[in-house]
DNA sequence: AGACTCTGGTTACCGCAAGTAACATGCATG
DNA sequence: CATGCATGTTACTTGCGGTAACCAGAGTCT
C-alpha cells in the first residue's frame, strides 16, 4: 500500500471528522450538554457506531468538541492579553475579552465547564482525579505562564504566578457564572471591580464605622 | 387524629430520612457521583422507591445531601470570617479553613461541586439556567454579605461587594481546586500566595526587565 | 372479632441512552 | 473476478432513573 492512499484517506477521515463535529456541535448548542448520540448522530445523518468509530466514546466526542472551542477562547484571550497597552488595560481587556464570550454564547460556555456529566460504568476509582473543567485549567496554566515571563515576583515567581493565575481565572470565571445568571450590572462594571479588587482596593479599603473589618 | 400521633409520624420520618441521608452518604463517598439509587438504596437495606417517597428524584436526594455538607462548611467558614483578628489574618484564616475541608474530604468536595450530572428529561430549557455549584453561590452570596456589612466601599458598594464576593469563591476554588490535584506547595505556603494577590501585590509587582509588564 | 385504612415495603416493569456485534455495501486494487 | 477495507446499517445488550401495582403488618372503628 503506496502512501498517497493512505494520505488520501487520512485527509478523507479528517474531513468527515470535522464534519460530524459541526453537526456535533450544532446539537449540542441546540439541546445542552446531555444530548444524546443518537440525536448528534440523526443530525450528522448517519448512524451511533460511526460515531463511536470516531471518537471512541462519548467523552472522547465531547473533548474533541471542547478542544475546539477552548482553542478559540483562549486564542482570543491571548490576544487580549498581548495587546500594547499598560497592565492594568491589559487586564480589564483579558477580563472583558472572557466576558464577552461567555455572553454571546452562554451555551458553548455551559458546555465546557460540564463536559463531565457521570460515569456510567467502569471508571470507578475516580476518586480524586478529573476536577473542574479542563478549560479552566488550560486558562489558568496559560496565565500563569504570562505572569510568570512578564512580572518581577522575586525568589518563588514560579508557585506564585501558578497560584495566582489558577485563582485570577477561578475569580474570572465565578464572577462571570454569577454576573450571567443574574445580570446585576454592565459588562463594564464587572470588569472594572474585578480589576480593583485585583488592584487592592479590597485591602485598602476602611472598616465601617463600629466594628473591625473584614 | 390527633396532633400528637401526627408528630410522631413526622419525627420517624425524619429520623428514617436522617438514616436514608447516613447512607447514602457512606455510598456516594465511597463510589464518588453518580452513585446510583439502586446502590444507596441497597446502602440502606431497602429498595428504590422508599427513595422516590423520601426525596422525589434523584435531585432531591443529592440537594438534600449536598446542603448538609454546604451547611456545615458554611459554619466553620462563617467561624473563620468571624475571628478577632485584623483582615489579612481573618482572610487567610477563612481561605485556610477552604482548603482544609477540601484537603480532609475531596470526595465530598467534589461531589459538592459536581452535583448537576445530566437531566435525563424533559426540563429542556436549562439555557442558560444552572449554571455552577449551589455551594459556590452561597458562599460568594455569603462572602458579600460579610464585605458589605464591614467594609466601607462609598457607592455601589452593594454591587461592588457581591462582585468581590463571588469573586473571591471563585478564586479560592480553582485555586484549591488546581492545588488539590498537584499538590505544588504547601497548605500555608498557597494561603499566603492568595493573600498576595488579594493584596494586590499584582498591581504593585515590578515588570521583568526587556517588556511591558503583564 | 372482623372490616378499614395508613404506612413502609417489594417486585416487576417502562423508557431511554450508551455502547457493541454482526451484517451489508461500495470501491479500489491484485 | 475476487479480495480487502472503509463506511454504513440494523438490531441487540446492559444499566439506570423513575413508576405502577401489589403486599403485609399495626392501629382504629363499629
Amino acid at each position: 500500500m503506496d502512501t498517497t492512499q493512505r494520505t488520501d484517506q487520512q485527509r478523507s477521515a479528517d474531513r468527515r471528522r470535522r464534519e460530524l463535529l459541526e453537526a456535533a456541535d450544532r446539537v449540542v448548542l441546540r439541546d445542552g450538554p446531555g444530548a444524546s448520540m443518537n440525536a448528534i448522530a440523526a443530525e450528522a445523518g448517519i448512524t451511533k457506531p460511526i460515531l463511536y468509530r470516531h471518537f471512541g466514546d462519548k467523552g472522547g466526542l465531547y473533548a474533541a468538541l471542547a478542544k475546539r472551542h477552548t482553542d478559540a477562547l483562549l486564542d482570543s484571550l491571548r490576544a487580549a492579553l498581548d495587546a500594547p497597552a499598560d497592565r492594568r488595560e491589559r487586564v480589564e481587556a483579558t477580563l472583558d475579552t472572557y466576558l464577552s464570550a461567555i455572553e454571546a454564547r452562554p451555551q458553548v460556555y455551559r458546555f465546557l465547564m460540564h463536559p463531565a456529566e457521570g460515569s456510567p460504568s467502569g471508571d470507578q476509582g475516580f476518586d480524586v482525579g478529573k476536577h473542574s473543567a479542563p478549560l479552566l485549567r488550560r486558562m489558568g496554566e496559560e496565565l500563569a505562564q504570562v505572569i510568570e515571563e512578564r512580572l518581577d515576583l522575586g525568589p518563588g515567581s514560579h508557585q506564585l504566578a501558578r497560584v495566582w493565575g489558577h485563582g485570577i481565572v477561578g475569580m474570572m470565571h465565578a464572577a462571570g457564572d454569577w454576573w450571567l445568571g443574574e445580570r446585576p450590572c454592565s459588562r463594564a462594571e464587572l470588569v472594572r471591580s474585578l480589576a480593583d479588587l485585583l488592584w487592592g482596593r479590597l485591602a485598602a479599603a476602611g472598616d465601617k464605622v463600629g466594628g473591625p473589618g473584614f
